[in-house]
DNA sequence: GCGTCAAGGATTTTT
DNA sequence: TCCTTGACGC
């Protein structure tokens, strides 16, 4: 008899219910913290153990690498061995996989390489040129939006009616051309690997059959972020054999703008009438005002499946609002508040600050600095996003597939090789002529002596370079293929010449590139017979890599609250809780973005395990004008009894360099009769001395010093101040 | 080809 | 306000 305790113990009845369920269609409501992954985890592992499956008739999907890794990783720990062929990846990842051993029925060059967004906007600009568009009427980010929109909902240009307006038919004709430049050059944009992997299922019947029979159980995480296409693609596979295990939570869903259906989970229901629904409710990371208070937010929402944490935990501490008077006086008290936590001996890696909008990020940052304090920001480039990185993966592609459009254009003058505009511009004219690639377009053009000398002698010399690499390292090592590559193509000696630290910067980047070679083990998903280059390009493109810092240091953590989704911290602050900043300004009109945004702030409020700060600014500096924003409705939504206002204004002395607002020009735009150290009486507050105006006519506001109630801010157009001699 | 200047744009992000 | 991007000139 196997021995299930460790499989079952850690569970609760609910969790249990859900890891112990027979094979059937199955949604799981997850809430913010209640172990949904432990929930995905055990019932893997339970059917592997208990129910006799097969690992290799295991397919797990999720959304980022690292939920992939994560989830591997404590599969095998409770398996205690390795899980080698037990398919866990993200969709896009196992979308690729799929189209590199189908390649032909994908009708895809063996030969093909994923591009990235930032290739993707590349290939669009290059589109829109060709075309003769003028980028400031079609906007290639609006372009690369529609194309992508597009394939999301699985649909092709040629799927579309040629009936619509102008703009419709041209933007129609933008992807079409789009599309034959990706199949001429054998590119393959992220959505397009879903698309693709969709379609390869759909209309190859042995494909699919073969998949729909290895694959006995089908799991999904993060559910509610699933586009249609991603939808469609599960369907197909579990189609009717009801063995598809979905973990989501409708309220977690803050991933619409790009895609994602929350309705999918709606759906669900409909498409698998048997299916049964597990509500995971339990939290077991935040205090119980914390989760009440959450629970209050969200319940504005409509249409929600319906959830409520709790917790058997303590109430522990309300929350505490801070009303800041500004943007730096907000980050003041934060950074005084870190101090504090970090003086009664709490670790700085436990705390967050989490905002809408990166932009947010610098006042945090400069403080930080200032009080010495590390931190890390997230999302900044990633390592394969780095210029010099692209650039050596360029070669690499090249060498791995001659008609990589996007790559040549990338590297045919880098480093410089006298390769100019005008030579690529006549290049791509014959490439778009003759339907091939700029590699081929050169060949010709070399063959048919259609190039000055100069020129002719310089592209030959880059194509021979990329042969002769290719030559040369074929069979070696990949780290040693990366090596020569990046020596040999002269981007080490370019980056080496260039000046001062950020050349070296890049050279050391590079070494990191090798690196990265050396370390990558293709074994880990190579079922397939690919070679260990392709395997090296192919997760360079799918997995960004991890930010600069690493997390050793105990540091800060700064990041936007949609990136500290699934993440917990000991205090967590959400600040810049204004009307126009969170909920976006842009959000407000449409009542389902305005959701998301409230789903959002229900994402930032679970984060917190102990303290959960909350802060606004009474005015704040955005895009160089002064803003007087409300507080946002967030704040309204949560009952008073879980909130605490922080007052901290009579004892906050702010130093003079945090005071940008005593400016000349701010002093003579107040017209009113009242000056700085004027002496004034308030119906309330009585007798005060004026600090600070600014603002001007109805907006203008007074900083008061009130002999029994401290330092106030007063819009002086509602104060009813009377002047004291 | 590189450096300088001006204009425009400025949620949220993974793959 | 500030940063990125594109155009233009050496």
């Amino acid at each position: 008899m196997i021995d299930v305790t460790d499989l079952l113990d850690p569970l609760n009845d609910a969790q249990r219910q859900a890891v112990t369920a027979p094979s059937q269609a199955m949604l799981v409501l997850a809430g913010a913290g209640s172990g949904k992954t432990r929930v995905l985890v055990h019932r893997i592992v339970w059917q592997i153990q208990v129910q006799g499956v097969s690992p290799h008739g295991i397919l797990a999907v999720t959304f980022t690498n690292k939920a992939a890794r994560e989830m591997r990783g404590r599969i095998e720990e409770l398996l205690q061995r390795p899980t080698h062929n037990l398919w866990i990846g993200t969709f896009h990842g196992l979308a690729h996989r799929l189209l590199r051993r189908h390649a032909r029925q994908a009708k895809l060059p063996e030969t093909f390489q994923v591009m990235d967004s930032a290739d993707q906007l590349r290939v669009i600009k290059r589109i829109l040129q060709a075309l003769n568009l003028d980028e400031a009427k079609w906007p290639p980010k609006q372009v690369q939006w529609f194309i992508n929109a597009q394939k999301d909902e699985g649909v092709r240009a040629r799927h579309m009616p040629e009936t619509g307006d102008l703009y419709m038919r041209q933007m129609i004709a933008i992807y079409r051309a789009y599309e034959e430049l990706c199949d001429r050059s054998g590119l393959v944009d992220f959505a397009e690997l879903l698309l693709r992997a969709h379609e390869l299922l759909r209309d190859n019947p042995d494909v699919l059959s073969f998949y729909q029979e290895r694959f006995q159980q089908v799991h999904v995480d993060e559910f509610q972020d699933t586009n249609t296409i991603q939808y469609a693609w599960l369907r197909l596979l579990t189609q009717d054999k009801n063995n598809l295990f979905v973990v989501g939570d409708d309220d977690q869903s803050i991933y619409g703008w790009r895609g994602a259906r929350i309705e999918n989970i709606y759906s669900f229901q409909k498409h698998f009438p048997g299916h049964e629904v597990i509500k995971l409710e339990q939290n077991y990371r935040s205090t119980g005002n914390i989760l009440k208070a959450a629970n209050q937010v969200i319940a504005h929402n409509e249409g929600r499946l319906g959830k409520e944490l709790w917790t058997e935990a303590g109430e522990g501490e309300p929350i505490s609002l801070y009303a800041a008077f500004n943007e730096q006086d907000e980050a003041f008290f934060v950074i005084e508040r870190i101090r504090a936590w970090i003086k009664e001996g709490g670790a700085r890696a436990d705390t967050a600050i989490l905002y809408r909008s990166n932009a947010q990020s610098r006042q945090f940052e400069e403080r930080l600095v200032q009080a010495g304090i590390p931190y890390r920001v997230y999302g900044g480039l990633r390592f394969f996003e780095r210029a010099e990185i692209k650039n050596a993966l360029a070669y690499l592609r090249l060498i791995a597939n001659r008609d990589d459009d996007v790559s040549f254009e990338r590297v045919v003058n880098t480093p410089t090789r006298g390769i100019g505009a005008k030579t690529v511009d006549d290049l791509r004219v014959i490439a778009r002529d003759r339907g091939t690639s700029l590699w081929r377009a050169a060949r010709i053009m070399l063959e048919h002596g259609m190039l000055s000398a100069r020129a002719g002698n310089a592209l030959a010399g880059f194509m021979q370079l990329v042969d002769r690499m290719a030559a040369e390292t074929e069979g070696m090592e990949l780290f040693e293929q990366v090596k020569r590559t990046v020596e040999k193509s002269g981007l080490i000696e370019f980056y080496q010449n260039s000046k001062g630290e950020q050349g070296e910067e890049k050279v050391e980047n590079l070494e990191e590139l090798v690196n990265a070679a050396r370390l990558f083990d293709p074994a880990i998903d190579n079922e397939d017979n690919l070679g260990p280059l392709e395997l090296f390009l192919a997760h360079a493109a799918l997995e960004a890599g991890e930010m600069q810092g690493e997390d050793f240091d105990d540091c800060v953590q700064l990041m936007t609250l949609h990136s500290a989704k699934g993440l917990e911290f000991k205090v967590v602050f959400m600040v810049g809780m204004e009307e126009g900043l969170f909920p976006s300004l842009q959000s407000v009109e449409d009542p389902k973005r305005l959701e998301e945004e409230r789903r959002l702030c229900y994402v930032g409020m679970t984060r917190a395990m102990q303290t959960l700060y909350m802060t606004y600014a009474e005015s704040r500096r955005l895009y160089g004008r002064e803003n007087y924003p409300r507080p946002s409705r967030f704040l309204r939504e949560i009952p008073a009894e879980y909130l605490q206002e922080v007052r901290l204004r009579a004892q906050v002395s702010r130093p003079a360099a945090a005071t940008p607002l005593k400016t000349a020009a701010s002093a003579s735009l107040s017209v009113s009769q009242y000056k700085l150290g004027q002496r004034v009486s308030h119906a309330k507050f009585g007798e005060g001395v004026i600090l600070q105006l600014e603002g001007q006519g109805a907006q203008e506001r007074a900083q008061i010093n009130f002999k029994a109630a401290g330092v106030k801010w007063l819009m002086l157009a509602y104060a009813g101040l009377a002047a004291l001699p």
